[in-house]
This record gives C-alpha cells, sequence and structure tokens, in this order.
DNA sequence: GTACGATATGGAGGGCCACCCCGTTTTCGC
DNA sequence: GCGAAAACGGGGTGGCCCTCCATATCGTAC
C-alpha cells in the first residue's frame, strides 16, 4: 500500500521522516523474510532498518500488513499475467500456465505463499485490497473462461485452485529443490493420479 | 515411542515416577495440541501436566519428539488402515481411499499433518520410527500395487502423495468446514481439474 | 529565518515463551 | 533402611511481540 494517496481518503502526505522510515522497514522486512521466511522476527527487522520496533509497529500494525506491503508489486505482476493471459485462445492452458507462475514466483520468494493464504477472515475487515483479494479476483477471470471451454470441471472455484497452489507451495518452501518439487506436485494435481504421461494441461 | 524397551539399546526400564510424568505430559500435550494446534505452548503443556519444563524438556528434548509421541497411535491406526486396504482386489481405489483416510485423520487431529510432515531432514539423524517414516512405508506398498495395476502413472513417488495430502490439511486445518474442503481438494488433486464430473478415483 | 503545533520517534518495560543450570528430592537395588 | 543413581523443578537467560510516553523532528505560516 503506498503510504500516501491512500484509498479515498484524502489523507495528508506522510512526513518526510516517516516516508524514509517506512521504506526502510519496507527493504529491511524484504531481506528478512527471504532469508528466514514469513515468521522473521519483527524486532530484527527493526534492527535492520535503523528503527525502534514501536515505529515499526506504528507502520504496520500486524504482521499481516507488512507482508502485504512486502509482496505488493509481486502480486500486482502475477495480476498482471494473468489478464494478459485472458486473451490466450486456449484457456485451459492459460489457467494452468498462470497457477504455475504462481507456483513458482511462491516458491521463489518465501513469505508470498503465506500472504497470499491469508484471506480477511481475521479480525480487521477493513482490508479491500490485500494480495488475497486481488490474486483471488485476477484468477477468477481465467477460470471463467477456462469453464466455457469446458476446460475445468463446474465445481472447482478459484479459491480451491489457489488453496492447493499455496498449500503445495508452502509445503515445498523450505526444501532444497523447492521449485521442481512444487510443479511436479501441481502437475499432479491438475493433471491428477492416473493419466499416463500425456501433458493434459492443453 | 514406548518410553522403556527402547529399540535396540537395552535401557533400564524407566523410573515410576519418571514414567508417571511422561504419560501426564503426553496427555497434556495431547489436549493442548488439540486445542491450540502443533505450536501449543510447551510451558502450558508442563503447567496442565503438573510439571516443571526442565522435566518436559528431559523427556521431549525437541517439540518434533512430543509430537512424534502424541501422534504415534494415531499413526499406527493409518499403517493399520493401510495394511487392510492392501489386500483390495481394486489398488487404485485402495490408494485413493487410504489417502482420503490419512486427510479425514489429519483434519480432525490437528497437529497431525504437522508431524506427519516433518522427515529427519533437520539434524537428528537417529530417528527411524518417525510418524513421517512410518506413513511413507505403509503408503508405500499401496502405492505398489496401485502402479501395478496401471491405477496410477509410474513417476509419482508416495512422498508427493503424502506432501499433497499434508500440504490440504494443514492449509484448510484452521478452516470451520477443513473435512469438506480437505476432501474436496483432495479429489480435485486425486482426479485433475478437468474431468467432468466421474468419480475417477475407481 | 524563526517559532510553534502537529507528527513521528525509540528506549524502556510488561507479558509470554523456549531452554538450561544445578541444588534438592525421589526411587530402587541391596 | 541406606546410599548411589536418577529424576525433579525453581529460577535465570535471552528472545519475542507489543505499548506507553517523554523527546526529537518536520512543515508551515509569518
Amino acid at each position: 500500500m503506498p503510504p500516501d494517496s491512500r484509498t479515498a481518503s484524502p489523507t495528508r502526505p506522510m512526513r518526510a521522516d516517516a516516508r524514509r522510515n517506512y521504506d526502510r522497514i519496507l527493504a529491511a522486512a524484504a531481506e528478512a523474510i527471504a532469508e528466514h521466511g514469513a515468521e522473521a522476527s519483527l524486532e530484527e527487522i527493526a534492527r535492520r532498518a535503523g528503527v525502534g520496533s514501536a515505529t515499526l509497529h506504528r507502520h504496520f500494525p500486524s504482521r499481516r500488513r507488512l507482508l502485504e506491503a512486502v509482496f505488493r508489486d509481486k502480486v500486482e505482476a502475477l495480476c498482471a499475467t494473468a489478464a494478459d493471459l485472458a486473451a490466450d485462445p486456449d484457456p485451459g492452458h492459460a489457467l494452468s500456465t498462470w497457477l504455475r507462475a504462481v507456483a513458482r514466483h511462491a516458491v521463489s520468494n518465501r513469505g508470498l505463499a503465506t500472504a497470499l493464504m491469508q484471506g480477511s477472515h481475521d479480525g480487521d475487515p477493513t482490508l479491500g485490497g490485500t494480495c488475497h483479494s486481488m490474486i483471488t479476483s485476477a484468477g477468477a477471470d481465467l477460470l471463467h473462461h477456462a469453464r466455457e471451454a469446458n476446460a475445468a470441471r463446474p465445481d472447482v472455484t478459484i479459491t480451491d485452485l489457489l488453496k492447493l497452489v499455496n498449500a503445495i507451495s508452502l509445503a515445498v518452501e523450505q526444501e532444497p529443490d523447492g521449485a521442481d518439487q512444487a510443479d511436479r506436485l501441481l502437475t499432479l494435481a491438475l493433471t491428477g493420479i492416473h493419466s499416463a504421461a500425456e501433458p493434459a494441461g492443453r
């Protein structure tokens, strides 16, 4: 969330020092999360950023908000990819390509899967532009097209699919060959146990 | 791990007080984990058991060991189920039935999925009878039969399948309708996105 | 350029936790 | 019973998350 120009309310722009600290914290958080995952110590992030822990908590009242901010641009990129793929003549292929892209991002950015998973079901109902909701609506479109083309069974929801992708990503996040494993598991999940060797995705 | 009669080494039997405390801790842990999941506070477990926290740490040097002990019997039950199903005339059906059973247990016993996931890849290489290895070898047999009957693609491993099941279970563990969701997601994963409505599992 | 109100800061402290040290208590073989 | 060996647990250390509030900094109006 770009700290100035908030949703609708005409908040006055941030003071220069606040802005500076905000950015420093974000950078430090990105580093720390890359190293230690979504559970990285908030105190250490504050330490790295050279600010007091209170400052961190003022800018990001919950770990969730921090994750959201850290991964906002990655999520936007994924949404853009979805928009591109929406024009693909093979909607089934587009959908599975996109899900694969989500998985790839999630395993190479520790913490992303966690950020994508966290719906707004826990307090704090004032979140409209969460990673979760952004990615969900981006994917809903692709699924919609796939369904029309009979490339996805009608009872499956985008929430199901993303839950699957994120669950897989989380599970392999700390394995050394995470990317490979995620890809193989996702393939498995998309095409089923039985099909022999066919790339059934297209 | 039944605290006396350890693997091969002729450890002398536990002292009565140690045994008593061991059992109390196990009972308290089962309660606490059921309430708060795999991350339940060890101090609170000790408190509930009426022992000092040092005693807990002496009996269970890591959270992992505690989880293993708490869920040992559930895991054994799942292994027994696998053994029964190995005789099923339809090995593909047997495999998917078993995986479903694993998922069902995992969602109704908070923390089980976590216990099943933890391989021995983190230090402590002295673990032969972990939940992870027990369940893996139980499932390997089922998968083997399924493969021979051409009911599973040859490139999928039991590790893949269990990772999938546990990832799903973990992901839905805190949702209110976890059992339903796990089942729907597992079905999805086993049969693939595309198949229309057929119960492709058999 | 200065003064002043609004805004932002961070050190200190509280509550919780995992884990360990070591003096004390309990058990068990004799 | 007795004494050595085994087990115990209070309390300490250090980490974590989060909040309070006295202080420092910023932006602006003059």
